[in-house]
DNA sequence: TTTTTTGTTAAGATTTTGTTAAGATTTATT
DNA sequence: AATAAATCTTAACAAAATCTTAACAAAAAA
């Protein structure tokens, strides 16, 4: 179940809005600031923000600013094509004016959902990696990675059926680098793989030889 | 330079999208019908589809099905919600309405280019190369190639039609070279066709005596 | 025909990867 | 501050994949 954040200091707006998610089985979580909403946002796992531009406190541009990889639709009144491109350009996702057509709110959610890389790439198949609490969940087994092996595992679930060389992986890992240390890289890989293992057959991590690793296809 | 197919039959508003996409230096690829959209797609690499709906032949919706992987924003005098609703529902990841705004048709564009993948892709016929995933397909076939084999085919996917010298693929697979290796070149050359003519008969890799090898016409 | 270049094969050499365990380092706890 | 626990690095070796070499057959040019 996808779980949206609507940051909107109307009252009367942000129940409807509630209402419309909550009959097509969205989790809510609610914030009628902005520094509410990233106060959510640090002790939650969001999949998708609506966001309201005129808020109290902090703005709703210094939010989009803020917000990394998590995909912002902003709901406002402000009907300038000026508001909008700034928006969309500062890091916002798609932009729907009041009033909203319910319909085409919902839609517009669900491209935005259907395309998150949040939700496409840290899961692949019976993994899924919880970017919060460092958690490598296999099936319903959950596994604890240490930091650089969630380090590693990210990476690769970012690029799913892409290879992440060997040099990218040794940037992560080791901030010392120059010539960083491939032995301990594959040392990391060896114990992912077995951590791995312990709850299923499949092989996710592939190498390639000479060049780096992926997950597997 | 990320690559753009605009599909839209109206010779005027055509024009117009085109020249604003020039202006910001986009590669622009052009289509009039909804099945010159299609072979467009066969050949080239495209990174976005503007795609108006009301096409000859086949139309926008269709079209929309058929593709996957590739960022589509429908630009349509279509204003009903019911129309737009459909159309984010069956893929499409944005839609705007004509009469559009020439700042915000831009900025929704790179919205969508921002958060694609650059998947390059080299294809000739039946030949695909992944480079990414450092995968070559053969129809629907994977094939795994060895670090040396993918530099080979990539240099040679890279320069269809001509052909490249012995000397150029032997400073890629050595790097100590002088006078690289010829006979190790052969077995490379032997064992990529090997692998290829496992699920084709064509014969991809020609010789050119005396100078080196190219991909046949 | 003779010479040169290309294609194929298989064996041996080389490079890269996988695994393990011990020691070093960092982090947490008392 | 001292100790314990967790994590990371190093080193050594085994296993696997890839590359090169060499020999010979086939094809193309002279």
């Amino acid at each position: 179940m996808k779980k949206i954040l609507i940051v909107e200091d109307d009252a009367s707006i942000h129940s409807i809005i509630e209402e419309i998610l909550k009959q097509e089985n969205y989790a809510i979580l609610n914030a009628y600031s902005g520094t509410e909403a990233l106060m959510l946002l640090e002790k939650n796992q969001v999949d998708l923000i609506l966001l309201d531009l005129m808020l109290p406190g902090l703005n709703g541009e210094e939010i989009i600013k803020k917000i990394n990889h998590i995909p912002i639709i902003v709901i406002s009144a402000k009907i300038a094509t000026e508001d909008k491109v700034n928006c969309l350009l500062i890091g916002a996702n798609d932009y729907i004016t009041k009033p909203f057509d319910k319909n085409e709110l919902l839609a517009r959610i669900k491209v935005q959902l259907r395309d998150s890389k949040i939700n496409l790439e840290l899961t692949y198949k019976n993994l899924k990696l919880l970017t919060n609490s460092h958690i490598l969940m296999v099936g319903d087994h959950r596994i604890n990675l240490t930091k650089t092996e969630y380090a590693i595992m990210k990476q690769l679930l970012l690029n799913i059926n892409q290879v992440v060389t060997k040099t990218k992986l040794l940037e992560l890992i080791s901030l010392d680098t120059d010539d960083g240390n491939e032995e301990s890289l594959r040392v990391h890989i060896s114990n992912l793989r077995n951590k791995i293992r312990q709850y299923t057959n499949d092989d996710y991590i592939e190498s390639v030889w000479g060049v780096g690793f992926k997950i597997k296809e």
